[in-house]
DNA sequence: GTGCGTACTTACCTTGAGGTCAGTGGGGGC
DNA sequence: GCCCCCACTGACCTCAAGGTAAGTACGCAC
């Protein structure tokens, strides 16, 4: 978000996916809307700190939407805006480059 | 690269495309083959370390080729392998989508 | 022979993303 | 009564990516 003067639409989509875990994030949302706990659970090693503060980045640039209902014990459930979607679809092809690039790897790299 | 046990497919590519300039570089190599000094010139803001190293490690990656010709002065050509071909094809639709939000932002963010 | 240009390499420094850890408020289990 | 759990927040620290600047070998123009 800090950086407007996009050289192309590829840099504009880098940004918001640029963070460590946003893929995750968004590949877990992809499945399923989630409550903070079990994203937790589902993108392994993220701290809660980076965890909340990568999906409010992701709430900024609209991409997922967070429901928080007032009730005790806290809850709070995040899903994918149409936006966030469409961002899945556009990755689609790119994670089935990068399926054939693990498959390729296991061949020659340690196959 | 570091980090074979990888979540999804997703995970490999932006493994692959992590680094502040990878994709532009790509990006560049897609247009046409260029020499050491052009890539430098068509992306604006590296430093020659940074393209270097980033260059070394696409290559590495199987995403460029890097073709030296032993002359004084120095003359080396980079150009996209096919794999590169085929991620920059995979790295299209996403492309698309941030021109998209390219044109959503010009228009609510500041129009 | 001085300096420029090519394609780098190396040493050193900065910056900020991400990690660690402790704290918050209230209900429920023991 | 005490602690855990939920979904965070804030202070502090680390570390590696990236930036800066200088060096390298050689040919050519001047």
């Amino acid at each position: 978000m800090e950086k407007q003067p996009y050289v192309c639409g590829l840099d504009a989509a880098v940004d918001v996916i640029d963070g460590k875990w946003k893929v995750l994030i968004i590949w877990a949302l992809n499945h399923q809307r989630c409550r903070f706990g079990e994203l937790k659970r589902l993108v392994p090693g993220v701290s809660e700190k980076v965890l909340t503060q990568q999906l409010r980045e992701l709430e900024a640039d609209g991409i997922v939407h967070r429901e928080s209902y007032d009730v005790v014990p806290p809850k709070v459930e995040y899903s994918l805006t149409e936006l966030g979607e469409e961002l899945n679809t556009a990755l689609r092809p790119l994670g089935a480059w990068g399926k054939g690039r693990m498959a390729t790897l296991a061949e020659t790299g340690r196959g």
